[in-house]
RNA sequence: GGAGACGUGGCUGAGUGGUCGAAAGCGCCAGUUUGCUAAAUUGGUGAUGGGGUCAAACCCAUCCGCAGGUUCGAAUCCUGUCGUCUCCGCCA
């Protein structure tokens, strides 16, 4: 969320913010609000100040009917002061209703659109398509002839978009998390492996809603718990209400976790297998950072999401996120779309990677602030995220960018030290 | 799951109804002393919001896990809740 008084100071700005990117949110509305709380605040203060000074003069009364006076008197001001304060709290939980919809600032350079057709490519990746001499299977059809990929039992022992992996793909899956975690570790990321439950009010924070209709989280019944739909959610809640010192910023961490998504309202969306799924594992990167570090640090988060492409030899193009694309928590964004030659008719790219530079967006909402040694103060600080691996998405495009003409699969060179083997499915 | 103990500032730890935002120690910062280092010594040292100031000083409110309650007044009493530890049970 932003800041009250920054979007009081600046609500032209943040009108303009929230047209740009799609959010309708009466903003002038919760500066009305806002001012008339500030005055029931200040009336709140005046009140108490009053009632606790009448209220240290008890101690020291002369005699029992000057106490009973002022003990009176105390009563009084501290009804009165209830009376405002309940008019306060209304306006408090009015104001912040709307606060909660107003989205993150963008970037300067976020280009500015509607949805992601005004998505800018940025640039491809090191390999290009391929053109194969034969027609290339899709990951489903590879996934069935092999008995790598089976949903229909997914379906019979839980529901339908939930699947097994089976076989040498779960070699080739966890290959490729372990291939991504030596790189992140690395790169000086901490490997975590983080719950796969969370607190709705950290599923809040980061800026996701748990409950409600549209809602895209499975919620335990009878407890403020839901399934995380990413590692962000639960590396990003890791610190919240803490002060971290400028000296251990940048933290970085690299989480695995199952992710776990509802997908409400995605029905009848070009999603055939496991491109869109209710479960899938993911290896997470998180940093925490000064804010003078953070837009340094999203290009480094999206400059290793091309670094682990490239290395398992998938083609893959960088877009610039549109402002009407970008979210609540994101000021700038950043995916990754892997070829997938199986796709559509002729193969088509599909996001496989996302790279987010919250600000304060979330440390505000979550309370995860950083003092400076020699300043008094603290200030919140900036979060990121980025996909390391979504390993439903790497395997399809994996399986389906390295697929022989006999319906094997050339292992990457790089995955391969993991897996013991060059092929599958041969 | 059962029984008990405990949750206080960066840390350790006092504080059971009234100048307590909180003793003391450690740490940290500044000064003094000092060939250097160490030691000693003096002072300072929480956060958030608001007011005030050129900036400070200063003033007000809130914060002793969290949420409520009792009271003129709560770190202190009551209820709930979360967490930690110990013992038992169960288990991977």
């Amino acid at each position: 969320m932003l800041d009250r008084k920054y979007i009081l100071e600046n609500l032209d700005a943040v009108k303009t913010n929230c047209a740009n990117r799609n959010v309708s949110v009466d903003v002038d509305r919760m500066a009305e609000l806002e001012n008339a709380r500030r005055e029931k605040l200040k009336q709140v203060e005046e009140l108490n100040a009053r009632a606790n000074a009448e209220s240290k003069k008890i101690g020291k009364a002369a005699d029992d009917a000057e106490r009973e006076t002022l003990k009176e008197n105390a009563r009084q001001l501290r009804e009165q002061k209830n009376t405002v304060q309940a008019e306060h709290d209304e306006l408090d939980v009015q104001v912040r209703e709307i606060q909660l919809a107003v989205p993150n600032m963008a970037h300067p350079d976020a280009p500015i659109g509607e949805d992601d057709k005004s998505n800018l490519e940025l640039g491809r990746g090191k390999h290009e398509p391929r053109t194969f001499d034969f027609k290339p299977l899709d990951h489903l059809e590879l996934g069935e002839k092999h008995d790598w990929i089976d949903f229909e039992g997914g379906a019979r022992t839980t529901g339908a978009g939930f699947y097994f992996l089976k076989g040498d793909l779960v070699l080739l899956d966890l290959a490729l998390q372990q291939f991504a975690i030596n790189q992140l570790v690395d790169r000086g990321f901490v490997p975590t492996i983080t719950p796969d439950l969370a607190q709705d009010s950290i599923l809040e924070g980061i800026g996701f809603m748990p409950r409600g209709p549209e809602t895209q989280i499975y919620s335990i019944e009878n407890m403020n718990l839901s399934l995380i739909g990413t590692a962000e959610i639960t590396l990003g809640g890791l610190y919240a209400g803490k002060t971290l010192s400028d000296e251990e910023l940048p933290i970085k961490l690299c989480g695995i976790s199952h992710c776990y998504r509802t997908e409400a309202g995605a029905a009848g969306r070009a999603s055939r297998g496991l491109y869109r799924v209710h479960q899938f594992t993911k290896v997470e990167m998180f940093a925490y950072a000064l804010p003078e570090q953070s837009d340094a640090l999203h290009e480094e988060l999206k400059q290793i999401e091309c670094d682990l492409f490239d290395a398992i030899d998938v083609p893959y193009r960088v877009v610039d996120t549109a402002t009407g694309d970008l979210g609540g928590p994101a000021y700038r964004k950043y995916d990754l779309e892997a070829w997938m030659p199986g796709r559509g008719d002729a193969g088509e790219w599909g996001e496989v990677t996302s790279t987010s530079n919250c600000t304060d967006y979330q440390s505000r909402r979550l309370n995860i602030r950083f003092k400076q040694k020699e300043k008094k103060g603290t200030q919140f600080v900036h979060t990121l995220n980025g996909t390391a691996f979504a390993l439903s998405r790497a395997l399809i495009s994996v399986l389906e960018n390295h697929q022989q003409a006999d319906g094997s699969v050339v292992i990457p060179e790089a995955l391969r030290p993991h897996m013991g083997r060059d092929v599958i499915g041969a």
